[in-house]
DNA sequence: AAGAAGATTCGCT
DNA sequence: GCGAATCTTCTTA
């Protein structure tokens, strides 16, 4: 995906927090184990928002996870970050997560959304404009990327749908692949 | 109205 | 490596 390379920036009471998206999984129009695959309601709605909101979704009474809509208005899809690679605010992140490893920050969707400190208020925020949250773009940065089968799910999941950095330690799954 | 499944993480064996 | 915790939504009676 376009977004793997992009900055997070998340700006909040509390401080700034910064990272580069390594890995992301996209849910096309279409896709079984999208969540807009059955039209909208009221959790999906941003799905089918125009290209750039954030979509927050509440998983396993535990977990926030971080979309981002990805098509025109009124077509439901998006693309799930899946892991970033912290680099400023990481003594923020750290006490957020209950960790100090580095590694354990942002690899995985569930945790990066912690260490950002991402929840429901984020719900359909406009990304592509600064405020509480936002992507960035660092221009100059020709990524090697990967592509591979996706991570967690039990329908359509052998489609390769799912992008990351080689060589990223930060990509989150059981086993790091390097270039 | 009740039951099952789900884009996860953490803890224990 | 495997199973539990935990909440929202969709499906079935």
């Amino acid at each position: 995906m376009f977004l793997v390379g992009k900055i997070v920036v998340r700006d909040s009471d509390a401080g700034r927090c910064t990272g580069r998206i390594v890995e992301t999984e996209a849910y096309p129009l279409g896709d079984a184990a999208c969540h807009a695959f059955n039209g909208p309601t009221k959790r999906n709605r941003i799905l089918f928002a125009r290209r750039g909101h954030a979509y927050v979704y509440f998983a396993y009474g535990s977990c926030y996870l971080l979309n981002v809509s990805s098509e025109v208005e009124g077509v439901g899809a998006g693309v799930l970050i899946r892991a970033l690679e912290p680099l400023s605010g990481l003594d923020l992140m750290a006490q957020r997560r209950g960790t100090a490893r580095t590694l354990d920050l942002a690899r995985g969707p569930g945790r990066l959304a912690e260490a950002l400190d991402v929840d429901l208020r984020l719900d359909g925020h406009d990304l592509c404009a600064p405020g509480a949250l936002w992507l960035a773009d660092d221009g100059a940065t020709p990524l090697r990327m990967g592509r591979t089968t996706r991570i967690g799910l039990s329908r359509e999941a052998h489609r390769i749908l799912r992008f990351y950095e080689r060589g990223s330690r930060y990509v989150s799954g059981p086993r790091n692949l390097l270039s």
